[in-house]
DNA sequence: AATCGGAACAACCGCAACGAT
DNA sequence: GATCGTTGCGGTTGTTCCGAT
């Protein structure tokens, strides 16, 4: 079902999650928070990119997201915000506690959007029931309009004020998010990362995207890098941190 | 039993928005 | 105001599953 893991140019992995990453990136998130997702990776032991463990921690690791079949109720939700809103998935996101935006957009176009546009097209021949063929290139055309943006769609500038609903972004998200911890230098990458990983290797310098630059850590690195930076300016603090009995849990199987 | 095609879904990619400097 | 770094969004792709033939 998904993509075989793999190495880029770069020795970013790519592709399918491990269960032993899927471990890491919850601990650490779970632990300190995401402060920086480009730099998370090199911190938590893994040889993504930033945006990878972004999108696994918000469609899958999220502890609030609900995963499953979708009820009855949440299908007519989805086709009735999808009306109104367009393929601002986010959007309709938000209005979905425990669904996430990438979700709801496979489910719409497996499922709603056939279903969807049947409604649309039965509704039409009740209304016009003399001009079938017409009705049904009508329904054709808004169905195209609508998996652009409605007419009536306000721009994502001045909707999208607020990435995560409070139904969606849980208060335990936002807290961790708003936090901005990096993790204690002298502890977080030995207990994130035991399998050895990132703790004794040599990282060379690299030069990549933001979002595609794999982790290196190593002693000069955390001596130089953004989270000691950010300690000497005072703007976070290294004692602080999150305790959670899955952490606990998953050092234990660690 | 083999094969084929559609369904399902995780993950990637490019781009736009936004905040900081 | 311009530039840069970071984040989030939406479209798309790639792989596996599963039922039909």
């Amino acid at each position: 079902m998904v993509k075989a893991p793999y190495y880029d140019k770069n020795g970013v992995k790519k592709g399918a999650w491990s269960l032993e990453e899927d471990n890491k990136l919850r601990a650490y998130v779970q632990r300190y928070g995401h402060w920086n997702w480009r730099e998370l990776p090199k911190f938590a032991g893994l040889s993504r990119c930033g945006k990878s463990c972004r999108l696994r921690w918000m469609n899958y690791l999220r502890p609030d997201v609900k995963r499953g079949k979708y009820t009855k109720e949440e299908d007519e939700k989805i086709i009735k915000l999808h009306q109104e809103l367009g393929n601002k998935w986010s959007k309709i996101a938000a209005k979905l506690p425990g669904r996430t935006d990438n979700e709801i957009k496979n489910h719409w176009h497996t499922h709603l959007k056939k279903r969807a546009k049947e409604n649309q097209v039965s509704s039409e021949v009740k209304e016009h029931p003399s001009d079938i063929s017409q009705c049904e290139t009508i329904s054709r055309n808004r169905h195209s309009e609508a998996e652009s943006v409605p007419a009536n769609a306000p721009s994502r500038h001045i909707l999208e004020s607020s990435p995560l609903s409070p139904e969606t972004s849980s208060s335990y998200y936002s807290t961790l998010s708003s936090h901005h911890q990096a993790p204690p230098l002298s502890s977080g990458i030995n207990q994130i990362a035991e399998d050895g990983v990132a703790s004794s290797e040599t990282f060379d310098e690299f030069i990549g995207d933001f979002w595609t630059e794999p982790f290196v850590a190593d002693s000069t690195f955390f001596q130089n890098s953004c989270p000691l930076s950010l300690l000497n300016r005072g703007l976070i603090s290294p004692c602080v941190s999150y305790y959670d009995d899955d952490i606990d849990l998953f050092y234990q199987v660690m």
